[in-house]
DNA sequence: ATGCCTCAGCTCCTGAGA
């Protein structure tokens, strides 16, 4: 099972480029399963669900008009759908949740089912500058993520975070690690909160594989970014204790980047197996 | 250069992104 997350910068703009590429994942032999989208850019009543349908793709969105948003697509259908973080005053749609297969929340006995697989997607706040006030947002939202995700986890065990984070790990996930020093997405106290994730007992998918050196997922669209390789690493997939080992593959797929018109994030995908 | 692209919208400029 194949599931990728994607920052489309305007689905407006993307959708055919999302279409194009659900289909040629598809036609070489690896369909995607699920797709996490975020930075949507449109109100839930422009969601294109009848073109997703067409594609063969439930859906699910928290939409925005002009800014954030984010939809998860799956080739089943989804439970227990959730938006936003409960008990987090929050103008900005940034999170959904759902859940793919039998609803495990209901202590059902479960039986011929399979295991439910809870999908979290999220678009972290960018934070804009380290002491703005959009930065003690980031902060506050990621607070809040951490605590709501300790109780989401044990309610469900296997569970994916995906998303764009907006925070790189280390120095390896950055083209100018000097330069960009103490840099949003690249501070030390934004690197500790996604410590923090991962201490909740989810591991990043990209990182139990080898992968090339200087992998990034997005590059700014100014000064040739993209050609000279001047990127970040800020979208990942982080797998919960029970997921980890059934991680096969997870790589960036570039390619769409280079498309007239493109995203400035490339959409990265895990390969899961036994699901 | 508080710039350089790209996107949405109170659209021919501005705010936000990262």
């Amino acid at each position: 099972m194949k599931i990728a997350t994607w920052n489309v910068n305007s689905l407006t703009v993307r959708l055919p480029q999302v279409l194009d590429w659900l289909a040629a994942q598809a036609s070489a032999g690896a369909p995607v399963e699920v797709l996490a989208l975020q930075e949507l850019k449109l109100s839930d009543d422009k969601f294109p669900a009848a073109a997703f349908e067409q594609a063969g793709y439930h859906a699910v969105w928290h939409g925005q008009k002009t800014y954030n948003g984010v939809a998860l697509l799956a080739r089943s259908p989804f439970n227990a759908v959730q938006r936003n973080l409960p008990g987090f005053e929050d103008e900005q749609a940034r999170l959904i949740a759902a859940t793919l297969g039998a609803d495990d929340t209901q202590g059902s006995e479960g039986g011929a089912s399979a295991p439910a697989l809870r999908v979290v997607g999220a678009y972290f706040p960018n934070g804009q500058a380290l002491g703005s006030d959009k930065f003690a947002y980031k902060l506050r939202w990621l607070e809040a993520l951490r605590a709501w995700l300790a109780d989401e986890m044990r309610r469900h065990p296997r569970l994916l975070l995906l998303g764009d984070f907006n925070i790189t790990f280390d120095d390896a996930d950055v083209w100018d690690p000097e330069g960009l020093r103490e840099s949003i997405h690249c501070s030390s106290v934004e690197r500790a909160h996604l410590q923090a994730l991962l201490a909740l007992g989810l591991h990043d998918a990209h990182r139990l594989f080898a992968q090339p050196p200087k992998s990034y997922t997005w590059w700014d669209y100014r000064q040739l970014g993209f050609q000279k390789n001047r990127g970040l690493r800020i979208d990942h997939i982080l797998l919960s204790d029970a997921l980890r080992p059934l991680a096969t593959a997870c790589q960036i797929d570039r390619s769409p980047r280079k498309n007239p018109q493109p995203s400035d994030h490339a959409p990265l995908w895990v390969q899961l197996q036994g699901l």
